[in-house]
DNA sequence: GTGCCTGTTACCTC
DNA sequence: AGAGGTAACAGGCA
């Protein structure tokens, strides 16, 4: 679920709530796979006593400089964050829990425990895999098709490689290729000047569009996405193709399709985004 | 109940 | 390099 925009926002959110500055007095871990590449002890033994320097993000990791290590949050699929006070109950998803100086605790929720903690002293043996930050100064067309260059691909599954573009997820690519007028199932090196041109303009126009709506909620079950402060965003009201498979295209018209691509449920507009190229 | 779906990514083999 | 499968999981839905 959530996606750079929805990262982006809890970041947001979470330094409006003033976290920053606090000190972490104490850390409990319900579920101990949330916390990699150490014990569950050790994990609380390393965190409390830190105190929160800032809250960044980049690609979808959730960055937390420390005053010792960095803490990087993965949320994957249901991971979520929510502030409340000491006394609150802990929920049967609630993975870890993290208690603050000033009476607030963090709690870490994740129903599907596919998220995951690293707190490390060398945040960048993680973070330098990742490319480009798409909403960053340095996401430039020359540096898009540079990205590009080389690389025989579909551009659907090259678009989700955290590899080269960091930040885009199932919904946000859709959505951008529709605004393209890009086949998902394109081979990147047959991409015409012009079209790398507008996929450039649509990755930054879906993201904006989706950080200035505080994120995209779909269902309204608990597994959705939430804010820190348990607002639901309202990006799924500015979704063009994402799930809207049988419904009409609001450029053209035409029916939109759902396929299956990189083992990704795949919404685009068979008119609007024909691939010439396999004739689908 | 059964089987299939889901917004992510790592890891494996071909 | 890249495609395809599986896995980690839990719950919603037909």
């Amino acid at each position: 679920m959530p996606e750079l925009p929805e990262v982006e926002t809890i970041v947001r959110e979470m330094r409006e709530a003033s976290l920053i500055g606090l000190q972490i007095e104490n850390a409990a871990v319900f579920w101990d796979r949330s916390i990699a590449a150490m014990t569950s002890n050790q994990f609380c033994q390393k965190i409390v006593s830190q105190v929160v320097v800032n809250i960044q993000r980049r690609g979808k990791f959730l960055v937390f400089v420390l005053s010792h290590d960095t803490l990087l949050v993965h949320l994957r699929m249901t991971g979520k964050f929510l502030i409340a006070n000491h006394e609150c109950e802990v929920h049967p998803h609630e993975r870890v829990r993290l208690y603050l100086s000033d009476g607030r605790v963090l709690r870490y929720e994740d129903q599907r425990k596919f998220g995951k903690w690293y707190l490390t002293p060398h945040p960048e043996q993680i973070l330098d895999k990742l490319g480009l930050e798409p909403l960053s100064k340095k996401f430039t067309l020359e540096a898009l098709k540079n990205c590009l260059a080389g690389h025989h691909r579909q551009i659907k599954p090259f678009l989700l490689d955290q590899r080269y573009i960091a930040g885009l997820g199932n919904i946000y690519v859709d959505e951008a290729l529709w605004a393209a007028k890009i086949h998902p199932l394109r081979p990147v090196q047959t991409l015409k000047e012009h079209e790398i041109v507008n996929l450039y303009d649509s990755i930054i126009e879906v993201l904006k569009c989706g950080v200035d709506n505080i994120g995209t909620s779909l269902g309204a079950a608990r597994a959705n996405y939430f804010s820190v402060s348990g607002r639901r965003g309202n990006n799924q009201q500015a979704l063009k193709v994402f799930r809207r498979d049988g419904l009409r295209c609001l450029r053209c018209d035409a029916i939109i399709r759902k396929i299956v691509v990189a083992q990704r449920g795949t919404h685009f507009c068979p008119n609007c985004q024909k691939n010439k190229y396999q004739g689908i």
